[in-house]
DNA sequence: CGCCATATGTGTGTTTGCGCACCGATGACT
DNA sequence: AGTCATCGGTGCGCAAACACACATATGGCG
């Protein structure tokens, strides 16, 4: 068992630390750690999904891609979920694209043990069908914001749910790669990413990224980060 | 047993079609028929869920409500599925505004009793596991389609989910409506819809609207009809 | 050190949809 | 028959974001 991370006490990854400490031992065997690379492909639309990844400091972003120059996150996944949810639904296809918006370590769990451990009404199953409903809910918050808020609200927003995730003040992060998320060109990012950095929230050059005041973007986001972080912190703590 | 559709041999909702006779038989008595009148709320952000619906030629819409005057349709259910998903997956309180989009049949079944049908991996448990993916589907494609497509494609889109949902050419429905629908102001649906009207496409007035054709409809259309119809048919055939 | 792919900054003109204001039409109800 | 709330049509100014076209900066690599 070369990469199984049999001596770690509690996962990083919080939907497994909900579990019962019995249920994650059962599972363990089953985990094996792995370094998931910036931008990397997790699913493409129509790829058979192999594994269930849960990130520990990593993000991975579903993504729903018109063509090349057109996609837009609908779902952001960090230690609080997982990837792949689809499989406990009964569906091996993936219907999105996911890749990783955030480097770091995930443990991944194959598609069949997966199928296997949810295939009855326990913790683990309970566990993955409340964050379904959690990740259910940030997909419709996020539509009626993609449409009805600003461009600086939200990528205040995306922003602050990455940092979340991610963990630390400073990530990996061009332009480019944010107007894909927020479904918007480049230009657009370029000039509300302008105005934070002038007003000393973020700095970032070359694909650098540092938060300077979450305070400051906090103010500036919508609502609707602080919505999806409750509904998120609260179907954890209910386990 | 007052309003229980006991001499129904098959039911009207394909999603309750796709189950085993056997199984569908032993819900009957927990059915109840109802009639659901246009734009009759049936959940309200925050309130509990006290029944699932299952739409015969009705529709309900999940909407994501921003305030008053901003809201966006994040799904649609017709009699291919379910509302009050949430229950299934562990969550009695609703997160979204699910209102009376059609007017017409529909049966529902107590949540309590939903709960206790799909607490085991059997039949009924993995259809709505394979629906909810289906609406899970459709929630993440709309929700790029609002964003990327024009107004006109969108209309046209949404009018042929509706027809296909409601089974008729005709039906009430008002500019304003789909204004909330489509996240957009009710002028601006006046300009497309008008468009549609002049090319004998649709035909309205007053809140009566009547499809004229359907073919011309799917050409307007993004391809995001076909595929959200594509995706909806097949988790109902592979039941 | 110099090159170059990558990342960022900026300008111009156009389109889409918003906000507001208002008019006209009509069906339902008294 | 008259009233009135509802529904539909339209115009105008504005803001956001688009498409396209460049200019500039810089980290990494030969």
């Amino acid at each position: 068992m070369p990469n199984a991370p049999a001596l770690r006490a509690r996962p990083a990854n919080r939907l497994l630390a909900a579990l019962p400490p019995k249920e994650y031992q059962r599972l363990l065997p089953e985990l094996e750690d792995v370094t998931l690379a910036f931008a990397q492909v997790i699913y493409e639309p129509g790829d058979t999904i192999r594994h269930a990844y849960f990130p520990n400091d990593s993000i991975v972003s579903l993504l729903a891609a018109e063509d090349y120059h057109a996609s837009l996150e609908v779902g952001m996944i960090g230690n609080e979920g997982m990837a792949g949810i689809s499989v406990f639904m009964g569906v091996s296809t993936s219907r999105t694209l996911a890749l990783v918006q955030g480097a770091g370590a995930a443990v991944r769990m194959k598609s069949a043990v997966l199928r296997r451990e949810s295939d009855h009404v326990g913790s683990f199953h309970r566990l993955l069908h409340r964050y379904t409903h959690s990740l259910w809910t940030q997909m419709s918050l996020c539509s009626a914001c993609n449409r009805f808020h600003t461009l600086n609200a939200r990528l205040a927003r995306w922003l602050l749910m990455t940092q979340d995730r991610i963990g630390t003040d400073e990530f990996r992060l061009t332009q480019e790669f944010m107007s894909n998320m927020l479904g918007v060109r480049r230009e657009g990012v370029n000039k509300v990413a302008g105005e934070l950095q002038r007003g000393k929230l973020i700095s970032y050059s070359r694909g650098h990224m540092a938060i300077l005041n979450r305070a400051g973007l906090e103010r500036i986001s919508c609502e609707c980060y602080r919505i999806i972080k409750a509904d998120s912190d609260l179907f954890l703590g209910k386990g």
